[in-house]
DNA sequence: ACCGTACTCCGTCTAGAGACCGAGGCCCGC
DNA sequence: GCGGGCCTCGGTCTCTAGACGGAGTACGGT
């Protein structure tokens, strides 16, 4: 896009207040024209692909944290179908790994939402550009992700089922109780806890719990 | 107060844009009146202290979480110097035992970020009149908080060892390290695991690691 | 046809977990 | 002094957890 155009936005946030309090943060800037907004990742991409391509934003600003479809996940997607867009992540916490994620599902930058209205124009000004506009903190958080991925990176190498079972060993069952549950032996929970403890380089259940807290896979946590 | 009288509001969050959503939300209804914002709880103390009686809100708008000192505390203590004021809580999550907090910390109301703006004004000339509003999810969670504060109610009957060895095995820590690092022998630390399932009524140390990270009692969880 | 991966199940075996019993030392309040 | 709570340690016992080896099925790619 050229210099002089508007910029087109989509905001895409589950709080109608947050949409609320960034359409007049951005009344400050003449150049972002708000064009759409989406209340979680599913809709905004539906928004999307259901709009012709001059009508899609330039520039989309996304929640992290949303129902349905996070941000993270959206912005995978996005990306996919959409490279051209360029997304700047929103979020309220600074979560090492959430931080890796977004860069790594293809967001331009890592915004914090306590920033002033100023800061975010910044932000949003060099996103445009492709230009990451990230604040000490957060490219902290984003070096810190990194270091613990490569050091105990072992992430995704989980099968469908181990995933499962660890799920239900981070809830606190016992091998009879998740048998029970997935419909399988204990002989087989047994196996699958194995090849979890090896794939995650722990020593026993207890851990694989606490891996899966630390990593925030499991909901109540 | 009166019926005409303008009811004076404060807003305490720590994200500008929120505050922002929350402006442009009250500007539909011309009864509330923001007087005062606050980017965190003992932001909001001092300022209620440094101001005259009738400069007062009669009405705040808290966030739940925030750095400094957070919604809970912060109505607790507001409560008790300012027991005439109505602090509604305002939260982007439905945690049971947050809103257990909030309510018994006497908070009229408790609002999910995701309101729309009149559902927002609703809660909060409810609230003026000292009535909660509260969605079905909401008072689903107060109920289901309440039922597992009873029944599992062993927050803090546990003794400094116990705490001590429950923080280790919420780190993922056998018992034999335990041991090694409290520096007393492998019974004992069995002593205090077998004292701490049966105050908690659960059935394994990974169990207990779960309800560590739940509570939010370990660091990084 | 062959190989690789995922999922399933079986048996055996060892070490740890946890229950249940008891006991001694310590400190504090009655 | 005496009782009670906390921390400590011991023994015995049962059961689960997890390791290890083997094996069958299914699905998909080469």
């Amino acid at each position: 896009m050229s210099g002089m155009d508007k910029c087109k936005l989509m905001i895409v946030d589950d709080h109608d207040m947050v949409r609320a309090g960034l359409r007049t943060y951005l009344m400050l800037e003449p150049k972002f024209d708000v064009i759409a907004e989406a209340s979680n990742g599913l809709e905004a991409l539906r928004m999307l692909r259901n709009s012709a391509p001059e009508e899609r934003p330039h520039l989309i600003l996304m929640d992290l944290m949303m129902p349905e479809m996070d941000g993270v996940e959206a912005t995978r997607m996005i990306m996919k179908e959409f490279p051209e867009l360029k997304i700047v992540m929103l979020t309220s916490f600074l979560e090492d790994e959430k931080v890796v994620a977004a860069v790594e599902a293809g967001a331009v930058s890592y915004v914090l939402k306590t920033v002033s209205a100023e800061e975010l124009i910044y932000a949003l000004s060099g996103a445009v550009k492709g230009m990451p506009v990230m604040t000490a903190d957060v490219s902290q958080a984003l070096t810190r992700g990194l270091r613990q991925r490569t050091t105990q990176g072992a992430d995704e190498g989980l099968t469908e089922r181990e995933r499962e079972v660890l799920l239900l060993i981070a809830e606190g069952q016992s091998n009879k109780e998740i048998a029970e549950e997935l419909h399988i032996s204990i002989k087989t929970v047994k196996t699958h806890v194995s090849n979890l403890l090896m794939k995650c380089e722990l020593e026993d259940r207890t851990q694989l719990a606490v891996l899966a807290h630390r990593k925030g896979w499991v909901k109540t946590g």
